[in-house]
DNA sequence: ACCTGAACACCGTTCAAGT
DNA sequence: ACCTGAACACCGTTCAAGT
């Protein structure tokens, strides 16, 4: 057999993508395999090596693409001059995302190369630029010529939120407690330290 | 062959645990392989099946050690009435725990069983355990009758602290910013904050 | 009672052979 | 040029056979 061409090399690629995309959210990154991933679209196993170097190519892709959807859905938040209602707004947006993509969300960080490759730099980019949305929500709490400080209260609050959502989704928050609970109380409570810090009480 | 009795039942335990540590310790969870625990210590693939019930269930006792190990060092953090001070001892301990054995703390998080299984109980009270001394640290701060705020605070910081150690070990900070830098920051506003609120200014 | 290692089912990956 | 599927090396896991 051969060339069936039922598909061009980018149908493909997108069935092989959207195939994994719904095999990892139902069974986690642990329950995806390339032998299913080609079951599902309906070609065989050599297709897959034909369109990907490897399952962790095809991994950072699929992980790409869940870090589009979180930048996405984060950049629908509104922004306006109230940085506690940008980072409560950021903050219910990413956690809406997580909550609803659970194990694909976690296959972002749970997938781990091996010792001697590195992440891509494209890989990186899309990780990165969602910080820059912390940055944006936080920036009307800086004047002009802080955006070194912004940054780094960015972070701090970034790094926070995301301990939190993966906390909570790996089941380990008590019934009385969410990650919207626990990132309501940073907000609120970092910011007023903030403010205080910068001699502006609220 | 058979029934070398070399060693007892228990220190093979000891022997395999301590063997997938140092392979997990190099290569990270992804590298741990049944095969090479029994060829470290000189066994077969047969005896590990004697000693645990499947490999989730030694990765899952080794995570417990590292657990065990990492409390004993956030428990030596020294404790007073300066509720900042024990919150920066306490992450300090937990950082420098984290930074010298960066692929052990990971396999704790990274670290999934299948879809129908839960996490022991066992395994779950020492993850809990870890979150008991974040609240001693921060209980200065409360009077008596709101251990209810105290921990939710306590909770607010420790998967803080979590996110932020995640982070730096997964190398996702840039050069001028450390998992200690975030933390300094968190607990000096956040502390702030809890003091301006509950009307003491610091 | 304990340990072995062949055997099994299942992986990721390669590649010669088909059309 | 594209697709196949047998083949390979390697997994986790089981268990009959040894001492």
């Amino acid at each position: 057999m051969a060339r069936r061409s039922d598909h061009t090399r980018e149908e493909l690629h997108r069935l092989a993508l959207d195939a994994a995309r719904k095999i990892t959210e139902k069974d986690g990154l642990r329950g995806l395999k390339a032998r299913q991933i080609v079951r599902d679209i309906g070609y065989t196993i050599g297709t897959l090596y034909n369109l990907f170097d490897d399952l962790d190519d095809l991994v950072l892709q699929m992980n790409g693409e869940t870090l589009d959807a979180l930048y996405e859905a984060c950049s629908s938040a509104p922004m306006d001059k109230d940085p506690e209602r940008n980072l409560r707004a950021l903050a219910s947006s990413y956690l809406q995302f997580t909550r609803t993509h659970p194990k694909l969300w976690n296959a972002i960080f749970e997938h781990k190369l091996p010792n001697n490759r590195e992440m891509p730099a494209w890989f990186l980019d899309k990780v990165a630029r969602l910080l820059l949305l912390e940055e944006k929500a936080l920036a009307p709490l800086f004047p002009d010529g802080q955006e070194t400080q912004c940054q780094h209260h960015a972070r701090v609050l970034w790094t926070s939120l995301f301990g939190m959502a993966s906390v909570e989704s790996a089941d380990r928050l008590p019934e009385d407690e969410t990650a919207e609970s626990l990132v309501a109380s940073l907000i609120q409570i970092y910011v007023a330290g903030l403010r205080q810090k910068a001699g502006v009480p609220a």
